[in-house]
DNA sequence: AATGAATGAGCCTTCATTCAT
DNA sequence: GATGAATGAAGGCTCATTCAT
């Protein structure tokens, strides 16, 4: 196929670049998160994806700097994630049940872990983590705010700061996709129901 | 006495031993909690309790047997202190909420920490990998049913099925612990009310 | 063929590999023949080589194990040599010349000693020691039984129990080549015709 | 005992100190024999001798200067050794006969694997090693020289240059303690008639 | 003299990264 | 672009040696 014929054209080989690097970065996230940064092998990485471990250099320069990439990325996703829920129609708690649903619910509970390795590790470029600590966090409690003022208004949301309660709310959650995330079930996730009486209104 | 300078008799040498041990098993359980056991190089243990990393290969044989020893002792205590908690005067509620000040207050945390990463990491021995899995979390449930049904029973509790609630219960604990054990204080620990609410009967 | 600048195909990543490995093991029988599987350090493998020390663990997965794989080379390449030379025409007693000629000369001398090492050291897999045990010594005297009765019978060879002149004359055989091995020329290695005075008919 | 009594006097003092290197030398010999000097641990020897591993440190400076002192004092017992063999009574392979007794059956086996270890081994000072190249084998072979020459004369041991038969026996002799000093049953010692065979006119 | 706690050099091994093909 | 051979830094562990008691 693509022997003797013709060579493959610029945009052809982008495509292929880019597909490559989804690919690799599905597994690198994969492993990352059960294992951890340091727990992780860059041929685990290579093995996951099918591919040699040396090819991951040429579409990332480190392990580091793959990880730092899934990293931004998942930041990137999950605030998107967060602000499509925040869109959907429905009272302050129906909004909040929903997000409730997809962080407990979805496979995205890699990129949780990711972000809290990120946290963790000391791998990790310090800008990275300055960034991180300065943005993450209060980022999600500043889309959450206007959302539970609303709902405690409505007397939905217990009464209270609302920013200690989004903070601690976001950690029982983060919390429990750190469990999560490793796959041992002697562990159990909560009901979305039951979460969610930590927070609303008696 | 059978010369000018005697050596150290057996009480003395017994003490000392029995003192690093402590200082050794200080230093690692904070290293541990907070690197996990793949992320811990036993130089930073040394450096953490001010000895050469020389000294740790005389008090334990091994990165693995310390990790270990110290694991057994986190569950040995950990149990010890629920049933002390257990055994405290008043209604099922009281006796929760001071389990769960215990557990959230503490500086037990590194305990929790170790024992998520007994079952998460990979270069723990199989036997107390499994020896955990077996026990760990259904052991605490056990030992918390005949309270939360007692409380159910006297409507202090939310109904359904005790034992979901308490492992529940308990894993949101655990996250909680294991985000609180690093030393980010981007994560915010709830309440103790906050956490109860969960549980309570409305 | 599928780009500019192919990677090797199988065919020469498999010679290479092989040849690697010879040459790895070429080095090791050298240097454990010398310093015994103790005194031997992968460095010195590795030097000898002509190598990086890494990549030794590319071919073999510990120093044991090159070690194991030696010796087990070492102990089918002996049997197989003997077996050889006993197909040998001649009298019974030319060949177990030509026999004594081939171990006391040739450069297969590392080999004896790598046996002996092997029977002698410590830090051999005790399943390996096992073996060795039971097969070797008392293999070599059944193959050689045969022969030495033969030679009795003819009268070539002195009387006596013929177990215990092969196992006492392979037994010389084994210590020659012990000191042999070693790059010292303080010792002599006897000519051939006067060992075989040893087991000769008067 | 050696309590509040008076304290030992100088000459007791002496003898204990003499003593306990005697001990630690019969120790010394008889791991080092056995395991050599890269395989023995100073524990080993401290164990051996009943005593702190500490305390090999008050008697001998290092690990080599205790192998170092164990093999003067082997060559030096072995040369007197030899010198008494050849003073007692009776005809040249009288005596030769007798000297191979002493060499095969003895304990003194130890101090012939004691002599090749320190040929073989890299732990040992040059200047050691260099005294035993030019003095040991060489000046055995002188000390038997008359003997020998004199049996050729009387028509008892093979003709030949008497040098080369001397030296060969004695690394007969020297291989089958070295494969004897290991506690291998797999090996067997020749009786001492058939070793006098490679000598012995016939 | 005697003990054993303490140190640190050095070895085996792993694994991120580079590079020839 | 792709492979895997090759390198070397770094970590776990051992053990000769020192030293306070």
């Amino acid at each position: 196929m693509n022997g003797s014929v013709a060579p493959l054209n610029d945009e052809q080989l982008h495509q292929i670049r880019d597909e490559r690097r989804e690919q690799i970065m599905g597994a690198a996230l994969k492993v990352f998160a059960r294992r951890g940064i340091v727990g992780t092998k860059m041929s685990m990485i290579a093995a996951e994806a099918g591919i040699s471990h040396g090819l991951l250099y040429h579409y990332f320069k480190s392990k580091e700097e793959l990880f730092t990439t899934l990293v931004r990325g998942a930041m990137i996703a999950s605030q998107e994630g967060m602000r499509t829920v925040l869109d959907l129609p429905g009272s302050p708690m129906d909004k909040i049940r929903a997000l409730t649903h997809e962080i407990l619910d979805e496979s995205g509970a890699p990129y949780f872990l990711l972000i809290h390795q990120a946290r963790t590790s000391d791998g990790v470029p310090d800008e990275v983590k300055q960034l991180m600590k300065q943005y993450s966090m209060a980022l999600f409690v500043s889309l959450l705010r206007p959302l539970f003022v609303e709902g405690q208004q409505a007397g939905e949301i217990a009464e209270g700061s609302p920013d200690e309660l989004i903070s601690s709310y976001l950690s029982v959650l983060s919390g429990l996709m750190v469990l999560n995330a490793q796959e041992i079930d002697d562990y159990r996730i909560p009901s979305v129901d039951m979460v969610l009486r930590m927070i609303a209104a008696r």
